[in-house]
DNA sequence: TTTATATATGATCATATGTTCATATTATCA
DNA sequence: TGATAATATGAACATATGATCATATATAAA
């Protein structure tokens, strides 16, 4: 058995996750949230970004359950829900300050 | 101080690395390089991908530093330069088995 | 129930990305 | 030097992606 290549479905979910975490402004909320759980609202004035791009970036860290939510009232507060991913975040966030 | 954000910096470094990890073919080759140094034909053969496709993503992670090559007479070896971000890919890919 | 507030969604658009094709470059060997 | 083998490069193309706009939904308060 040759172990050089992977098989199709761990290449899937590999490169989702990491996909994830490529984009500056999903890095930005998911950081955010590793610092505090957050409104929709809260992120929006925190990154100062708009409102719709918010909503989307967390529906689409919810579908691949990075992020997770609970409703409040009329809010509805964000936090993260993979310990490892946050973690490779966080750690990869301190390693480039290295550089 | 405030550090619910990134500063800019940071931002465009880590995005720019998790992109990299962010694409099945990337990650087929770096895994590939992860078990054994290849010439770029042998990755081509291993991997039963183009020429040309090999090529320019050899390009893209060496100027990410994340590989780096040697000659060998016509040809070129190509092995992993960056051993935190190769850590974290084979710990995401072993992670994503036990799921 | 109307109004206001918070969040979600769908469509659209511009840009980014990855592959392919054709060709260029570089090194070896006859 | 000329031919061959290995790799790199540029252009073109199709698809993916992220932001924005307008609007829908849902909860709370009046």
């Amino acid at each position: 058995m040759n172990n050089y290549d992977l098989d199709k479905e761990t290449l899937f979910i590999v490169s989702q996750t990491f996909k994830a975490l490529g984009d500056p402004t999903r890095i930005r909320i998911l950081h955010l949230l590793s610092v505090k759980e957050c409104s929709v609202g809260e992120i929006v004035e925190l990154l100062s970004l708009g409102q719709s791009t918010v909503s989307h970036q967390l529906r689409f860290l919810k579908n691949l359950r990075l992020v997770k939510s609970r409703r409040e009232g009329t809010s509805i507060y964000y936090s993260p829900e993979d310990d490892h991913i946050m973690d490779i975040l966080e750690k990869t966030i301190e390693h480039s300050n290295h550089d």
